[in-house]
DNA sequence: GTGCTACGATACAGACTTGTATCGTCCGTG
DNA sequence: CACGGACGATACAAGTCTGTATCGTAGCAC
């Protein structure tokens, strides 16, 4: 009793995987349907343009990030904590060979200009994270919590970029602990 | 008396702001030679390919910072203060709109491949950046200066790619506090 | 003047891109 | 069994990409 993947999985996947290791303007529909062994009428049939798989792809991403967030941090007793595990679970993550960086930041940078699908997507994203941030700072009562969101969200985008430039042996090594400096140091 | 700028000149410039705003496999060498009023042969003779072009740009971007650098940083009289100028000065930068990013971390993520010639410069800089942060923490006393030198790496970064996604009202607007309380945390 | 060189303009080759059109096939449902 | 929809394969259209080839010209050295 084997699982049968649907042709629309089987292109969705190989399509997150090359666009997220090689970019999202280097990898072409043919490769796509030909990687996962689809034809590309098929590919066509489910996402009528590239630009809906790659949208598809970051709201996709969108709701793994949550998914993920909400699961890593749900057993911390206190916003501070919560924090401190997300960023310790980030630095994890940017050391494995699995990670190639954030997909929303290279998408805005693949395709700046801002009325961009994608780039929308991606800011949208961003913005909610840094919400995010700044509502647990709040909680954890920081005297200004929309600078320490703000911090930390730098420290999270340095490390996706220190990932993607460096591969696994990177700087992010140290981004929890600059996490729990700027964060102690907010709550003093 | 006017000044005549030499076509490969010319050619250098448009093609810098146009890769810097727009990417670099976004723009082509026709919309270079349009943009820029000069002969595509003429691009050609003087650039024998696109990726030379392209790492024509990179080598320099990494001469102007670290001309900017020096400038910038030769004023201050301790390293701790050299440091906090030069994340000052960053600061007031990505709020700029002449800000987009940074080359080197658009072209990683634009050519993902470690063997792309263009890639290699990006993390030679990047190395070099590393570098003199680990050596201006150390001279500033820090317990640790290759993990102080990263975290303000990692800061770096977040706030060149907070500039690219958010535009000119992004959260780098706390980086240089960030870097104050990372380094000041480092020294004590 | 006489070349020589750099330049601009344009056409072109070959590869690659997104997206469509067509055909045969397989597989589940009635 | 018959039919209908999803699928794979392939060819194709139209545009874009990098890089080359060609031609005419303008300016400069001798």
């Amino acid at each position: 009793m084997k699982i049968e993947i649907a042709p629309k999985d089987k292109v969705f996947q190989t399509a997150a995987r090359l666009f997220y290791q090689h970019g999202y303007r280097a990898i072409g529909v043919d490769t796509i349907a030909a990687e996962s062994g689809i034809g590309k009428m098929t590919l066509y049939r489910h996402y009528p343009s590239k630009d809906d798989l790659i949208a598809a792809y970051l709201k996709d991403s969108n709701e793994v990030f949550w998914n993920n967030f909400e699961q890593i941090t749900k057993d911390a007793p206190t916003p501070r904590e919560k924090l401190l595990t997300f960023f310790q679970t980030l630095q994890d993550y940017v050391k494995t060979p699995a990670c190639y960086g954030c997909p929303f930041l290279n998408v805005a940078t693949e395709y700046p200009e801002s009325n961009y699908p994608g780039h929308q997507v991606a800011l949208e994203h961003k913005q909610s994270v840094r919400a995010r941030f700044r509502q647990l700072a709040k909680e954890a009562g920081a005297t200004k919590p929309e600078v320490l969101a703000d911090q930390l969200f730098l420290l999270m985008d340095g490390a996706y970029m220190a990932s993607r430039m460096f591969g696994t042996k990177n700087p992010a090594a140290q981004v929890a602990e600059a996490a729990r400096v700027l964060i102690d140091s907010a709550l003093k």
